[in-house]
DNA sequence: GTTAGCACTCCCAGCACGCGAGTGCTACCG
DNA sequence: CGGTAGCACTCGCGTGCTGGGAGTGCTAAC
């Protein structure tokens, strides 16, 4: 089909054209024409010959035009291709950077920083900012504690070995000392220390059926606790943030209803995105998506900008941006790239709660 | 202007023709003509007959032309009208019922239920579901606990008096043992219990001050604690679920892009929902505001449907959904009203999380 | 290899036209 | 005197047409 080196395929001179309607597109939203380039006066060549070259990057599936007789306009490739050998990344202003560092320092529940991070990420980016936290399947706990703080409702706080903290609150039936919440506390956190909420409760289970814990009542109360403290948490929901859909509703690239309405639908629908950021877990860098690379069905024309975050043994989610193709890649990806990095800066540094 | 007994303005057909514009309006959402009326046959008159009845309602700003040669359609005020002297409710289905019972029965944390409860309304009512909790500023304190869950960090423990659980994280310097803490916690559940929040932070301010304080170790010690954990939670934000915009994108109401645009916005302006849901606290019953008593600026064919849940005599926030003034009122308003009910129900019963 | 010129294509805004729906009014009927 | 039939009038909307403008592709000349 095409080539596999893209970079060999084109000339200097095409590399050039194809940076500038690229440059020009992203900033007016419109096709751009022969004469639009020749008149911004980088090339010293007139229109005709311009046209010449954007046949040739039409041809090579870098540029296409909506209709005959309208400029051209980036397809898929030709933004990959931009992306991969032709842009040269902005730094961050300094604003950008503290506005970044604030946030996130200031942050303590794992909860606030990630929904505070979609919503910075969507102002400085104007896009739509995403931060996606998967279940907790692969939590491992470092210690638990137990709590009375009603008659029959005792609160179960699980600290995990990323320093992520979370809580849930258990009706019991049968009364609890406070003596003996702490000694179950310690008892778990000892044995189970570095276990995944999953094996804990298979391992609990596993007790119940051996002959002591029928006649040590201690350990009974303990299994019953341990297992109340670890069942529903495991599966607890994807947290996904999608924030400031309503900056992408401005866009002049939604300018009729329906594409409009198609766009808002697919923001909504979470599923599909989760699918998406989470196939991109296993990627390392900073990932970007560009049109249909990014598996929407309904809208085609969207591009994810998104890295992972977390610490680099156990990755915890990902953070990133939805827009329009027509995207500053330049601007944004430096953005998500280094709020990921301190994210997990601060994620490695420990002690967040859930 | 016009007389204030509205219900003497009308004499008994045009009520059932008011009733039955409105009606044929809110299932087609088509300005409704005198012959779509004479043909539903509940009149037994022409439709000049009708003509003429319509034209009054029209003076008496009950009904609409959008322009000469199409039918009428409510105004606000007719709405208003039809709500209070015209509808009658329909009774909630079981599964209606069933399936607001069970969602509020599952949930244990009171963000979870808050949020569970506004997308099933939305569900439920193929409307946006809202729900608002305001600032804890007026929360009670019945305990306080303090669990050390890592080496500088103390999770502390908030039980209200209507059985809200509040916690957050706090960073030490100074290092407490577990005996400390438990000693801390029953000294403030013992001193505090009753007070609000910032009533607490003032006592405790207040003690630092004494003599005493500067001698006594532990007093010290408390106080710190006390400060820590007191601190930035009574002004925690308000929150705001809006839940389900997506269902609202359908609806025929908002055919043209320019419509959409505003209504996404307004529903993302949370500020200003906020202020509305705020003033609407103080009522007690199912409150329904109609197009521009709703003080939306941008967007005026809005209606809002809500009530307060929370015990009596402690309101915590409004449940509700926001729709298009044309909505199945007589279904919508025993939805809210059921569902704020049976929330309310849950947090007399207390222990809920937060 | 570059460029000027020209024919061709397509989009789009504006306009006129006719149709259909719905009203208001008036005259007539029981 | 309330109800009704009939008719003229108004308005919105869809349709088809047209002219202008923008942009291209191609060709021939430099």
């Amino acid at each position: 089909m095409q080539k596999l080196d893209l970079s060999s395929d084109l000339d200097s001179r095409a590399r050039d054209v194809l940076r500038e309607v690229i440059i020009q597109h992203i900033s007016t939203g419109e096709p751009i024409s022969s004469r639009s380039l020749a008149k911004c006066g980088r090339f010293g060549l007139s229109s005709a010959s311009l046209r010449n070259v954007m046949a040739d990057l039409e041809d090579l599936g870098y540029l296409a035009q909506p209709h005959t007789s309208a400029g051209r306009i980036p397809t898929d490739r030709g933004y990959r291709f931009f992306i991969e050998h032709l842009m040269t990344s902005r730094a961050l202003t300094r604003r950008e950077r503290e506005a970044i560092d604030d946030e996130v320092r200031h942050a303590n529940e794992i909860d606030d920083v990630l929904h505070h991070a979609s919503s910075l990420l969507s102002k400085l980016s104007d896009q739509v900012g995403i931060v996606f936290m998967p279940t907790l399947l692969q939590f491992t706990v470092r210690s638990m504690d137990f709590v009375q703080i009603a008659e029959s409702k005792i609160m179960c706080i699980l600290v995990g070995m990323n320093g992520v903290v979370v809580n849930k609150i258990i009706g019991t039936r049968q009364p609890f000392s406070r003596d003996e919440l702490e000694k179950i506390g310690r008892y778990i956190s000892v044995e189970f220390s570095g276990m995944t909420l999953d094996a804990i409760r298979r391992q609990l289970v596993r007790m119940t059926e051996e002959e002591r814990a029928l006649h040590d009542q201690m350990l009974q109360k303990t299994i019953a606790l341990g297992i109340e403290a670890v069942n529903d948490v495991a599966p607890v929901e994807h947290e996904l943030y999608v924030e400031g859909t309503s900056s992408i509703l401005m866009k002049p690239d939604f300018a009729d209803a329906a594409a409009l309405r198609r766009t808002m639908l697919a923001l909504q629908e979470k599923e599909k995105l989760i699918d998406i950021l989470e196939s991109c877990l296993d990627e390392d860098g900073l990932q970007i998506l560009i049109g249909s690379e990014t598996d929407f069905t309904q809208v085609h024309n969207f591009s994810l900008v998104a890295r992972r975050y977390g610490s680099s043994q156990a990755p915890l989610g990902m953070v990133g941006i939805i827009g329009p193709m027509r995207m500053e890649y330049a601007r944004i990806a430096p953005l998500v790239d280094y709020l990921s990095r301190v994210l997990s800066r601060k994620i490695e540094e420990g002690e967040l709660q859930q």
